[in-house]
DNA sequence: CGAAACTCCGATGGACCATCGGTTTTGCCT
DNA sequence: AGGCAAAACCGATGGTCCATCGGAGTTTCG
């Protein structure tokens, strides 16, 4: 009925992702010692969590002896970059400047490095740019 | 149970706000004409999806007559911007470096003019702030 | 007062995520 | 091969949330 959401990922499912991303690959028990134990869940249950996301593309599996071993199908980066994409998608279509001016905004919260860094990135990309186009 | 996400809107309920924020304000019968008509939907779902944002502190309301006339709590760039806030929330503690990157991609990918319009912001905010910390 | 116009409430249904229990499959060892 | 233990899978349950209405309650106005 309700169609709207390409696949937003639940509580235990980022958790799962977020130790993938930080320690490789893991099978079912290696991630539920890791995160499903002090949650209080059965190895079920993040095994559950892990099929979704196989399903999901979010991770790949391979089978090494009788045990799947999971890990993450694009990177952490990949995955924040596609988040953002898709919000910006969202926005952009619209009033693309106060996109852009929120994010600086943004950025500038969070400190002035980012801002600088943030100069530094599209002055090249702009160097690039007229050297390509040209 | 699963307590994650603060409210997501559904699509009824942007498509309402989206309304609101063109027209400004509107009853039941507005929106419902306005939109839901071509959906097929009655005026109680429309009146729904209105309370809903209501009651998620989206919309205002003010009692005219014997009806509500409801109107958007914030403008749609406060909303962008929100949601954006959100996502850049998310991703920055860990790597603003490609969050960034993955903005200024993205304004590229949407164009030239939105590096551009991205350096001047970018440059005056540091014009600004230089001039404030001094 | 009574009708019309509205609002509110409760119910239903679909989509998802989280959680398990129980069954089946699969490796491995004797 | 036979049996056993580990692991995967399936199906069920319960919770949240959005979409959709129908009908009941309320307010306005003639």
């Amino acid at each position: 009925m309700r169609r709207t959401h390409p696949p937003y990922l639940g509580e235990l499912e980022l958790a799962v992702l977020d130790h993938l991303w930080a320690r490789g690959a893991g099978d079912v028990k290696d991630v539920h010692r890791a995160i499903g134990k002090r949650r209080g869940i059965t190895a079920n249950t993040v095994q559950s969590a892990l099929k979704r996301l196989h399903e999901k593309g979010f991770l790949e599996r391979e089978k090494v002896s009788h045990a799947y071993v999971y890990s993450a199908a694009c990177t952490r980066e990949e995955f924040h970059r596609r988040l953002i994409g898709e919000v910006v998608e969202l926005v952009m279509e619209g009033e693309p400047d106060a996109m852009v001016s929120a994010f600086v905004d943004l950025a500038e919260q969070a400190g002035q490095e980012h801002l600088e860094r943030l100069e530094k990135m599209v002055e090249a990309r702009l160097r690039d740019r007229s050297r390509g186009d040209t």
